[in-house]
DNA sequence: TATGTTGGTTGACTTGGGTCAACGGCTGTG
DNA sequence: CACAGCCGTTGACCCAAGTCAACCAACATA
């Protein structure tokens, strides 16, 4: 299990082969060899504020994004105002994949804390995918592996309950701050009731509503954003055995 | 405007050169020179009966399949039997893409009629995406479009009511309808309503009901699975204006 | 330390869509 | 070409989640 992500220091090398978050980013499976290789391809890092975008909707497309340090949610809204947060994304995730089919973005990526991103331009990356074995399988995977979570989140949104969304939702969190070398069990969200009511289609007050009831139940403590997974099992088995669902 | 599908005649040769669906399909935007190269990427066809798997969620990736004729259905299952549809694909489009990520497919597709698809062994395309310039970043934006279209099919499920999803659905359906050189008005859906709902987060019933409704209200007509857009500026602007939605 | 603001919780009430059931019309298979 | 099973429609009823509203806690700003 790996220690937490440091914290970067200003002039440090933006390179891919000194950087903790290798086996759970692009580089994922490279070889020493293609790793050293790789470190041209982050050309520089940039950092993004609390609540400001990494980029919006209609931006045209210039590289992705690797998230080094913190985290983001992307949405997309309709013109009406309505929003649809379709991910929450943390270190180690790239941002941007959206951009490439019409050369410009499609949804808003917005930090959810300070965070820090390696900018990877995609010229660059075209251009080492041809040279550079593994690098092109991996950037496949990693397109891939979106497109598999986006299905996940369609059996979400169109088969599951209110409790079932967020059960599954604890648990993808769980899972991912594991990931990274945090507690399975105790983690602290970076998102509103709002963002997640958003991402899970439901309003913040069903979301409020599933948190308490959770408690009630023995399931989860929470205290604001800070959540406690009493018994994933019981959030498990809450997925598995439909109660009578849609 | 194209003419429709040609039958496929037996023994004709797979040449994505000659093929008919080039401007749909993943030779999209390259040049002559490179399509010629291209010949050799469709190993063999399938013929893939009517409510047959061409692939089932576990199966190990070996290609993926461009649409020559016909069409599909991607769908998802949880444990407890139910079911999500992830989308329906028509000529032209890439199928398997889910599967590059694990090396095994996590969704299933299924033949919604008697279909054939050219098999393109993904070994192949990673090394031919190598050589050939286009090839690459064409298969990129096939990836990326897949992407943004099931961002697009989360706003749908988690912030539209029931009326605006189908009518989102009928627009979508026309929209891929006349791309293919059919009418935009009139066509018929090969899903049931059923299969519909599942795609939409919604039960058959309340699908039938809202073709029903949209019939009264001179929006559509229906009869059985063959719809005509007798107002699809009525239709867009059901979606627009959120008639008091969640 | 006061104070406005945003985020979260809870209650009372409403409603869109789900559930259950009956029925009729295609359709494709023997 | 008959008929069984699937598919689609419609009605009556119900309930999970949305809406509206009040209020409290945390936190940022002065």
């Amino acid at each position: 299990m790996r220690a937490s992500v440091p914290i970067t220091v200003d002039g440090l090398k933006s390179a891919c082969s000194q950087c903790n978050l290798v086996e759970l980013c692009l580089p994922f499976g490279m070889s020493d060899r293609e790793l050293s290789r790789l470190d041209e391809l982050v050309g520089s890092r940039r950092k993004v504020k609390r609540q400001h975008n990494l980029y919006r909707a209609g931006d045209s497309f210039e590289a992705i994004y690797a998230i080094r340090a913190g985290s983001f949610k992307t949405d997309v809204l309709l013109e009406d105002g309505r929003e649809q947060v379709t991910g929450f994304q943390m270190t180690g995730e790239i941002l941007g994949l959206d951009g490439i089919s019409t050369e410009s973005h499609s949804c808003n990526a917005v930090a959810l804390e300070d965070s820090e991103v390696c900018v990877i331009a995609y010229d660059k990356l075209e251009q080492m995918s041809h040279e550079i074995e593994g690098l092109q399988l991996q950037f496949h995977k990693v397109m891939s592996r979106e497109i598999v979570r986006d299905h996940g989140v369609m059996m979400l949104l169109g088969s599951m309950r209110a409790e079932e969304r967020l059960a599954a939702f604890l648990l993808n969190m769980s899972q991912r701050f594991t990931a990274r070398g945090f507690s399975p069990s105790e983690f602290n969200l970076r998102m509103t009731r709002e963002e997640i009511g958003s991402y899970l289609g439901l309003k913040l007050e069903t979301v409020s509503r599933a948190f308490s009831r959770f408690q009630e139940e023995g399931l989860i403590s929470v205290q604001q954003k800070h959540v406690h997974l009493l018994d994933p099992a019981g959030l498990k088995r809450l997925i598995q055995h439909q109660h009578g669902a849609r």
